[in-house]
DNA sequence: TTAATCTTTTAAGAATTCCTTAAGAATGGA
DNA sequence: TCCATTCTTAAGGAATTCTTAAAAGATTAA
């Protein structure tokens, strides 16, 4: 876990720093706000500890620069402050949590792995082949980043055959997939809709299992 | 906002669900562990407020029943158990954020803008999506800096569609946002607001995706 | 090669989903 | 209380998607 440690004061940013390293952290410290924007910026950090009474630049405007720079790295808040309007303000302005001073170290490390535990769940899926992206959460399909507009039957034949790349499917076993079980379709609908895939995202996409079924395409 | 709220004892419950309600929170108000659990299975919350001193199941317990139920919603934990090992204990067993009572409201707020905010991709104060513009401390929107103003089922709506910009909603999800679970809702509501916002805020705010549901649009 | 079978393609009517409008009900503030 | 705003419902019409059917094309086996 990469730390960022903002503290100007070197007797505690050096504990805090020990205590860090101590459960694993590989920490860098840093004691000026000019410093910390240049660190957030140039290196990916899983948190960043960000101490408020800086000597150069108040700790909410590095704060504050920070977010506008677009980096959404966890940043944890701790300082002497410690009235309820300015651990609001420091909340608001894009901090994750806000701790005050004097501090318990357990606490403190309980609540950088919350943080990490919940940025480490955020992780989306996308399914990938060759250059056809589907993203399940957005149903939402693209061809070599350029979006594809799929009508949701289209998307769901799709998105059924990707789950499951190597797999031949039957018309029949696809047409299940497509319906509830209490509509019953007899007809060609399945070719239609390889036929407007193909059409849409390009004839190997889909790859006909002739007698048998269909499967997804191979990548060239 | 849909906020969880368990707290057993009935004049702090109201009063803190009183404080969400007016802070425009759609509040589920549980006395008991065994309701916040079915609560918290069967719908899907923006963020849980957990009092840890319940009558029936030990707060700790809820939680990681919970948590072993793989429903990730932000739990905030509010108690009177203030010593640091309880802090740890509730932060390790999957809390996210832990205050002690008496507590600041203002405070609680602030730290719940926060959990939000963490769920959503962006992570600064506001949430910006081309000339728009939502400010979720004030519940405002702007677009191209000049304040649209929006009803709050309509600001509801809109923001919960921009905390995930690339997510399609269906229409059942979005309801479920808009409305408590004792209230049914069964007509096109969802629709109707789509098409208010859109008259605001510009056609191409909300993308229709067809037999699925809604995102956001996409920025020109 | 020919016949039989399976697959692709096209097109059009049917069905579904969505947009828009408007009016009455509910809510909240003065 | 009244007034203004917001919410909910309903319904017609517009737009897109689905399903069917049928013809054309491809492949296999005899």
């Amino acid at each position: 876990m990469k730390t960022l440690l903002v503290e100007d004061d070197p007797l505690l940013g050096q504990g805090i720093a020990d205590a860090l390293a101590y459960q694993s952290h590989l920490v860098e410290w840093v004691t000026t706000g000019r410093q910390a924007i240049s660190f957030a910026e140039s290196t990916e950090f899983d948190v960043i500890i960000l101490d408020l009474g800086l000597p150069d630049i108040d700790g909410l405007d590095v704060l504050k620069k920070i977010r506008t720079a677009k980096i959404t790295t966890p940043i944890l808040i701790l300082t002497a402050r410690s009235t309820p309007g300015e651990k609001v303000a420091g909340l608001d302005s894009g901090a994750d949590d806000y701790m005050i001073k004097p501090f318990d170290v357990p606490e403190l490390m309980a609540r950088l792995r919350a943080l990490q535990r919940r940025e480490s769940s955020q992780k989306s899926a996308f399914i990938c082949h060759g250059d056809i992206v589907l993203n399940p959460v957005g149903t939402a399909v693209s061809k070599k980043g350029i979006a594809v507009d799929l009508s949701r039957q289209e998307y769901d034949l799709l998105h059924h055959l990707m789950k499951r790349p190597e797999q031949t499917f039957t018309r029949e076993a696809l047409v299940d997939k497509l319906y509830n079980w209490d509509r019953n379709v007899e007809s060609n609908t399945v070719e239609v809709y390889v036929h407007h895939l193909r059409k849409k995202l390009g004839k190997e996409i889909i790859t006909t299992m002739r007698g048998i079924g269909y499967r997804l395409g191979d990548i060239h």
